[in-house]
DNA sequence: CTTGGAATTGAACGCCCGTTCGGTTTATGC
DNA sequence: GCATAAACCGAACGGGCGTTCAATTCCAAG
């Protein structure tokens, strides 16, 4: 019979995809086994497959699952506005939502080299998503005039680069709070197109 | 006896080592076996044991010589001179150099977390002397009121990340060359930091 | 041509891999 | 308390892993 709310596959299930995620950017998707999954979970290796059809599908969801919730919460975070008003809105949205799943981070950034043809296929269109919008900004900035950008793909490629790259050294109780990270980002982002300071 | 100069071990070594680092780039260093290296230089797995200890260190051996020689590279390539003119060869420098070694780029960024603590700490300590490059010239341009840096250690590593990310989208024949993109990167280098157009 | 060390093979070692599956436990709706 | 299906165990499958090693081939120096 169906299981009622809060059976045991909609609690483990998400602990699978967890766990995974923590070991898979601890130590990569190929140095990780199903059996150490399986540990972190609880249980034994074959009762995964119970919540996931294999190793591949499991790397390919949590993937996908962070891009398009990364798409959806620039879409509800997107202010709209002038050009540089929303530069650094993205600014800002990129590092909070990055500095918060550093995990899938780690994991939606490093192990496109893992997935086999299909997987790869998908991820790197939402991938391309992603990259629009920048792209979508620095363009509209350049038309008005409120921006000097010489290569509106590059110029996102070389934002997003930028902002990512927050993930690989910022530690929570350092030296900066996030907010000094996502104002002083803002305004090297400004300064990268040649909008002056606020 | 010693063989002469142009003897097996002279060729094989490296070919092993440009094998592995080729491989370890493509597909992680987990997921490459060492009958996976041998059979690219043509060898059996056993023979590859004359040429290094264990697959560990030569996956440090590799990351190890990529840095000292990033970093002996720029010690070449420093022109010295104002901060700001330094800043853009810096900039041109990192991209430049590395264009030319995608592998090994990648290995030396993406296989920290495949090091055993004793490789990852000598490697650490090089990546730390690379950061202190950009470290430097920032500082130099702050005191002499050249550049608007709020935090020199995160202006240095957004600095970096950026320029490093060319890495992950760049391709020869593609629409710009690699001047373009050196030329570009400078321009928004300087801007990062609030020195002026040229 | 002999010699001796470098270079290499190929089998073997013990271990872990992803995945499958028959059997057993668990817990709920009736 | 019984039926039932989800949840899970644990062994098994075929295969690949890093590494070792005795035996063999290779080849320049003497």
């Amino acid at each position: 019979m169906a299981r009622p709310s809060g059976s045991q596959a909609e609690v483990t299930g998400p602990r699978v995809r967890a766990a995974a995620e923590r070991l898979f950017a601890r130590h990569g998707y190929a140095a990780v086994s199903m059996r150490r999954i399986a540990a972190e979970v609880g249980i034994g290796a074959g009762a995964l497959y119970h919540y996931i059809p294999d190793k591949q599908t499991l790397l390919v969801d949590l993937m996908a699952a962070h891009l398009e919730e990364l798409l959806a919460a620039w879409r509800a975070a997107d202010p709209g506005g002038d050009p540089v008003s929303r530069l650094e809105a993205f600014a800002r949205f990129h590092i909070r939502f990055h500095l918060d799943r550093t995990d899938a981070v780690t994991v939606a950034y490093g192990e496109l080299r893992s997935l086999e043809p299909d997987g790869h296929a998908r991820i790197e269109t939402l991938r391309r998503a992603y990259e629009a919008v920048p792209e979508g900004i620095l363009t509209d900035g350049a038309v008005a005039g409120a921006m000097r950008v010489a290569d509106v793909r590059l110029a996102g490629m070389a934002l997003i680069a930028m902002l990512t790259g927050v993930n690989t050294w910022y530690r929570d109780g350092g030296r900066l709070t996030r907010t000094d990270v996502e104002t002083i980002h803002a305004d090297m982002a400004r300064g990268m197109v040649g909008a002056g300071p606020p």
